[in-house]
DNA sequence: CTCAATTGTCTAGCGACGCTAGGATCGAGA
DNA sequence: TCTCGATCCTAGCGTCGCTAGACAATTGAG
């Protein structure tokens, strides 16, 4: 029996090592450079290889999705739990969410910008995505004020987060003033 | 010299057909079926014919993205000046902009979300860019309140909007709820 | 220990993509 | 009527995501 388990080992190892490979790629070079064939050069395996674990392009992109949806969740609960007021706590998670797109700008298009094939807003949504918003909810929700539905208030704070993270790394906003805005967004939005 | 008007008025309307006809498809089945081959065939020219006036299918998706620039300029501005109050007047400019947003959703991938060789917030950024920016800016610069600076507050705004666009096309929000979302969002963001 | 069956992997190739070179065709002006 | 330049098309290049089918390695039964 151990003999399947060892190859079943090597197969877990070697799926982490794609959707490592794949998103080291992006990060690097952008997603349109990580193309099947490079992929599969940059493990050392041939490209069918490839879809004996994910079925396509896409699910590599979800793959990596995941991935850094647990992250985000990670980066924003820490910075949450460093603060000491909720006024605090808001700006520092406001910070650590715009961070992690602008450190992270493949993963987070693999999140947001791309189809990674992953449901959201759904009953079939995969765990780390319910688990990210819940991060998210667990500091907004009580900043929203009276009278406002929590999930409401989280996205929207959520949406603007969203929209200045894109809107700058798109360079569509200057990439100054970013400490500027999360200051108004946080003053304005969050009721503390 | 009549002979060689004709010919660059018919230049200028084969232009416009290839946009029009590029935009109508990735409405209808998504950029990703907006290929140079299909384009073609449906402006019933060869495929080199799409080379002689754009650089290659980014710039057809510029093309479009400026488009609807003007055409989101416009609409934003219509909402405001159909409003009496600066609060309606914002909440207005806001449906409006994400109306606008889920009624072409290729359009605003074309400006927002894919690349279409477009400067932005820069010198050279085309007109209608900085124009449709304008247009925001006309109606949510008064409503910053004191000592936020318009243009801050406006971009602020504008990513708040974008996210909410973005996000719900995406299927990362839910559908139903935007109306209370605008409603929090301008109730909190806009001094009115 | 041998040999068939199963598993795992690779080579080769399909159709479609964006884009372009080079030849055919057509119309304007001499 | 002839020439020449503009205009447009056919054909094809390299690359993409993806897959069929050949081949080798490993397993388990006799």
């Amino acid at each position: 029996m151990s003999v399947q388990e060892r190859k079943q080992r090597e197969r877990a190892e070697r799926e982490r090592l794609i959707v490592a490979t794949a998103r080291e790629l992006a990060e690097q070079q952008g997603w349109d450079a990580v193309t099947t064939r490079r992929l599969a050069e940059r493990i050392e395996y041939s490209q069918p290889v490839l879809y004996s674990h994910f079925r396509g392009k896409r699910e590599i992109i979800g793959a990596v999705a995941l991935e850094g949806a647990a992250e985000i969740a990670a980066a924003v609960r820490a910075a949450a739990s460093s603060a000491n007021s909720p006024r605090e706590r808001v700006t520092a998670l406001a910070r650590a969410y715009l961070d992690f797109a602008a450190c992270n700008p493949a993963v987070y298009d693999a999140l947001f910008q791309l189809d990674g094939g992953l449901a959201f807003a759904d009953e079939d949504t995969p765990e780390p995505l319910k688990d990210a918003f819940a991060a998210l909810l667990e500091s907004l929700g009580e900043v929203g004020g009276n009278g406002v539905h929590p999930g409401l208030f989280t996205e929207v704070f959520w949406a603007s987060l969203h929209g200045l993270a894109t809107l700058t790394r798109a360079g569509r906003l200057p990439p100054e003033d970013i400490e500027p805005r999360i200051e108004l967004l946080v003053d304005r939005l969050a009721m503390v």
